[in-house]
Parts: C-alpha cells; sequence; structure tokens
DNA sequence: AAGCGATGTGAGCAAATGATCGCTATATGA
DNA sequence: TCATATAGCGATCATTTGCTCACATCGCTT
C-alpha cells in the first residue's frame, strides 16, 4: 500500500538531513548519528557538508541599529535610492561572506517582481557570492538575465563568468552572455565584435536594463583584473598614474568616478554602466581595500545603491 | 563629520550581532567575546539568546528527496493542491519546530502576490510557529488578516488569539479579529453575538477569504481544546463517544470529516471552514498524535492543502 | 532601610565538536 | 597489471561549547 518511497539517499540528501536535524532540530552530532545509523564522524561529515555546500542558510532576522544609521548616512551622503549594511564579520572576517546575504535579498526583491524586466549583472567574488547566498526555488523566468562583461578570456578559463550562468540556472530565466573578450588585444578587434549583429543585441539589451547589479574592483596593486590576467602590470601601473582607483563591469575610473580614457578602457568589451542611471544601479562591494573604489563609483554615481559591510560604510563617511 | 553613530546597542542589537559573528562569520565564542569587548560567556549567552529569540533563521536549501516522494504521494491520494513535507526531527523532536519554516514559506507565498487578498487563520502552536520562523521585512499591507476564530476567552486569556495579530503586526497588514467568545456557554448567546451588524461583517470577510490557513487539532484525552478550558472533560468524553477525532478551528469532525452536530459545535463562536472550498485551504499540522485527525480533514477537504513533517506524511499514507 | 526576588556574571567542568592521522577501498591511468 | 591518486572511514585528542553553581547587583516592596 505505501508508495514506492526510498530509492537510494542520495549524499546530498543525506547532508541536508544531517544539517536539518542539527540547526533545526538541536541534535548533537552523536544523536544524528544514531538517527540516521551512521558513526558519529560521519554525522559530523555531513554537517559540516551540508554547511560547505550551502545547502544550510542562516539569516539575521534583526537590523542592527548600528547599520541602519549607517544606512541612513549613506543615502544622505551620496543620495542613493538603495543601500544595505550587514554587519562586519570582525577583523580577520571575509568581507563577501558578509554582504552575501544581504546582497541576494536586494536582488531576490527585484527578481520577485511580476513585471518582467532586464536584469543585468556583472562579475565578480561578491556577485558570486550574492548568487550562492540566494534561497532556491525562486522562480524568475519572467526576467531576462543579460551579462555586462565579456565571455571571451584570455586563457579560456570559465570561472569568472558564470555568475549569470549560475543565476539564470537557479531562477530559471533566460540569460543572455555577451559573446566578446573580456579585454580585446587592440581596440580595432574590440570594434569588429561590436559590430557584430548578435553582439550589438545583448549590447543593446544590456543598456536598457531595469537594474544593474556589479561588483566594485580596486586598482591598486591586488586589482582583480590583474590577478585575474585581464591587465599587464606595466598597464596597471599606468592607469595607477593617470589616478585609476576602481572598475565597475572592468571599465576603469578615478577617485571622482570619472572613466578614464586610456589603457584597458579602450579595448574593454563589455557594456559600460553609464554614470547617473535613471534605473537602479546597484554596487555590491566591501573590502577595506575597496573604499577609494566605492566612494569613487558612488561620487560619480556609476552606482546608485550599494550593498556594503559596517567597515566599508564608516570608511566610506570618514 | 562622521555622522552620530554609536546611542546604545541594545541588548538586542548585541545579541544579533553574536548570532552573526557566529553562525555566519564562523567565528569561535572566545574571538566573539574579544570582538565585542565581553566575556567568553557574555559572548555565549549572547548566542544562544539570538538563538532563543529568533533573531537567527536557519533554512534548508535542498529539497531531500524522500519528502518530494511523499508530497507527491500525499498529493495523489488525498488530491491536494499544495504539498509540503519537511523532514522529520527524530524521536523526541518538537514536530512544531520542522514544519515551522515550511509553513512560513508557504504563507509567504501568498503574502506577497500583489493582488489583494483576504487571508483568514486559525490559532495554535503550528500556527504560532509558522508566523515566528516567518522573515522580517515583508510588507503584506495590501491583504486583509481575518481570524476564524472568536478572540473572547473563557478566562480573558489572550495568549491563544495573537496569530492574527503577530502576523499583521509583522506585516504591516490590517487584520480583522471575530469579536465572539470562541465557545458561547449557550447556543442562544452565541446566536445574539452572530446577529450584531460588526459581528456579521467580520464573519462575511472569512467567508470570502480567498486562502486560508488553519492547524489541525486531535480530540484525543490531549486535545488542545481541553487544555486550553474550552471544552469540559464531560464534553470531551460525550463527543469522542460520537466518534470525534479532530477540529479546525474549533469545529469538531469525525475520522471522515463529516462535523458533528453536539456538544461544542452547537455554541462554537468562529467560522467553520466548510468541505471541499474551491480556494486555497492550508493545513498546518504535524505530531503522532493528530494523524487521524488529519486524515479526516484531508478526506473530507476541510484542507485541501497540507503542510507536515515526514513521520506524520508516512502515518498518513500507511 | 532591610528584605527579597529577579537578573546577570564569572569559574569550573563535562560534554560536544572538529581536526588530524593512518588505514582501506576504489578508481584512474600509464 | 600495477602504481598512484582520491576519498571515505574510525580512532584519538585538543579545542570549543554550554551547563551549573555560587555570588554580586539592582530594583522593588514592606
Amino acid at each position: 500500500m505505501t508508495p514506492r518511497i526510498d530509492p537510494e539517499p542520495s549524499l546530498h540528501d543525506e547532508a541536508a538531513r544531517a544539517g536539518w536535524l542539527y540547526y533545526v532540530g538541536g541534535l548533537t552530532q552523536d544523536q544524528i548519528a544514531r538517527e540516521l545509523g551512521v558513526s558519529r564522524q560521519r554525522a559530523q561529515r555531513l554537517v559540516s557538508r551540508a554547511v560547505a555546500e550551502g545547502l544550510i542558510h542562516v539569516r539575521l532576522n534583526h537590523r542592527i541599529g548600528v547599520c541602519l544609521d549607517l544606512e541612513q548616512a549613506l543615502t544622505d551622503r551620496f543620495g542613493l535610492t538603495r543601500c544595505r549594511v550587514a554587519p562586519g564579520l570582525g577583523a580577520g572576517g571575509d568581507a563577501v561572506r558578509a554582504i552575501a546575504s544581504a546582497a541576494a535579498g536586494e536582488l531576490e526583491r527585484f527578481l520577485r517582481m511580476e513585471e518582467p524586466s532586464v536584469v543585468a549583472v556583472g562579475t565578480g567574488r561578491a556577485l558570486r557570492g550574492m548568487v550562492d547566498a540566494m534561497e532556491d526555488g525562486i522562480e524568475a523566468g519572467q526576467h531576462r538575465l543579460v551579462s555586462l562583461i565579456g565571455n571571451i578570456a584570455p586563457d579560456g578559463s570559465a570561472s569568472f563568468f558564470d555568475v549569470v550562468m549560475r543565476l539564470a540556472d537557479k531562477v530559471h530565466a533566460p540569460h543572455y552572455p555577451m559573446p566578446v573578450p573580456v579585454i580585446s588585444p587592440t581596440p580595432e578587434e574590440n570594434a569588429a565584435f561590436h559590430a557584430l549583429p548578435p553582439v550589438r543585441k545583448v549590447v543593446d539589451l544590456a543598456r536598457k536594463a531595469d537594474v544593474v547589479f556589479v561588483g566594485v574592483g580596486q586598482m591598486s596593486n591586488d586589482a582583480p583584473l590583474l590577478k585575474d590576467g585581464f591587465v599587464s602590470r606595466a598597464e596597471l601601473d599606468e592607469m595607477q598614474a593617470a589616478g585609476a582607483v576602481g572598475e565597475v563591469a572592468g571599465w576603469v575610473f578615478d577617485a571622482q568616478g570619472q572613466y578614464l580614457d586610456l589603457g584597458t578602457n579602450r579595448r574593454t568589451g563589455g557594456v559600460r554602466v553609464e554614470p547617473g542611471l535613471d534605473r537602479p544601479s546597484i554596487g555590491i562591494a566591501a573590502g577595506e581595500t575597496k573604499v577609494s573604489a566605492i566612494r569613487g563609483a558612488l561620487l560619480a554615481r556609476i552606482v546608485n545603491g550599494l550593498v556594503t559591510d559596517e567597515p566599508t560604510a564608516r570608511a566610506l563617511l570618514a
């Protein structure tokens, strides 16, 4: 009579169940081991696997007063439309982790709208963290997701580009990668790509996006662009000398948020986020090293919304 | 220059921050203590306070296969429109805790709709848990919340009735309590209440609700109605003898889900959930002792949707 | 002002946890 | 076929955690 139940509790299932019993049920790992009929060590491993694989999501259901104050102060100072400040994670903490769930909440907010819209996204660790922190089960098929940044890397590595893809995968929305090199060897090659009709289509879509989510990269010596091999050391030096402090979607700007007309900016393939957009343009970024980059982006209104963490917020206001 | 920040980190704020550092940041309590400048013991107390007060919410981001199978089986067997099965919490686990977040998700689903609607809710521990497990920050001002059950208790205790109130409070929606006794001393008194125009208005609202959320109570010797003093032992005996196995919103039914025409049912003040509604009527209930009550409600289609836990689901199918 | 209860605090301690190590089984590929 | 990598497992052990107890503090009542 009982229907066919219990095929093969996959490893994921077992881990999820262990995590559930641990965090929701409050059982000890010993009890979980007994419940699942495994050794305590295995139970412990299942629990940590559940955490590591992001099966367990923790959210804080209380807006800490100080963070609200900081949000208000940032909003006033930079004329933002949206602002979220997550509590910091202490000295050695990972800023990306701190802001991931707040950023996820911000994105979910847009994805849940019934009105079909176009969501443009950049790349970077922060955005990646945001997507990972999103809840499962959100269906956003009515929206279109478009990448702001080229998806052809010099070394062919794709790890940099899977933010849109992962997101599209997660919410079952159509997505439009931008089929151009992140940064072309020459301005001419870049122009050749942009002359192609399919490329133009994606570019047009990105330009009319209803909302933009981007990370903000610093242009100091630990610049993501350098680490990922998109700019050479020499070019970085050149742009630093010209005042470069940050970049958004690969486009480099100075301390006032003015895009520079040199270096890689002449060969960057992606769509530039124009300053002063009338639609939301949300920056997701935190970390001591990014402060002047973020400030530049805010000053020129390359972004008019911000998700950051507490120490970064304080530094921006200082 | 720095704006006025740091008035008084309230106890809640501190607890929230400690919980954040612990669960999101992964710091040890010792590190948290140092970070916050308190003793380790205080840090530990703050963390547990954060959990106890529901500041920390844990969600499982993975639907365990077995639970999906059970949902399908229940849906097929009882012709449900919606069904969620949460993993069980093991032998000594609290069933309410297990289903709270799944139920919250189900309710949030409705509240997030833009279309204004009327949401009718019952009472009980399960619904209370559901509301507590809801995320903060959901705005549902477009909906109206109406209580199915009277809000006048024999002993004047209000703890039983604050489900609608807490919910309304949380999502900032208007709410309509039902200003009648849960159970009147006589049918006549009950009728007198229902003749009053303001009462009729609420009753009409409840009757046309677009979605109904109710708990399911058992009528065994540990019946909630008995424990809360709404029925006497003698009446319970009488109804049990007549086949009573469960109740929804105070209305008692038998194993087939047929409402009985005796005992308190002649004096119950609230609105009866009619069998076979064409709109969603979601039962939130789990626990071994409730199985036959739930089965009755399902068979007669007093509820056409169910949120329960794994062992209960298995028992319902057995 | 003394008494009293509620609340909070730190020390100590037992239990729970998670990291490490060496072992085994399985796969991978030359 | 064999060598080697890889992953999982149980045992051991240092660290982390949360509980209990004895005491201090504060506010309120008598």
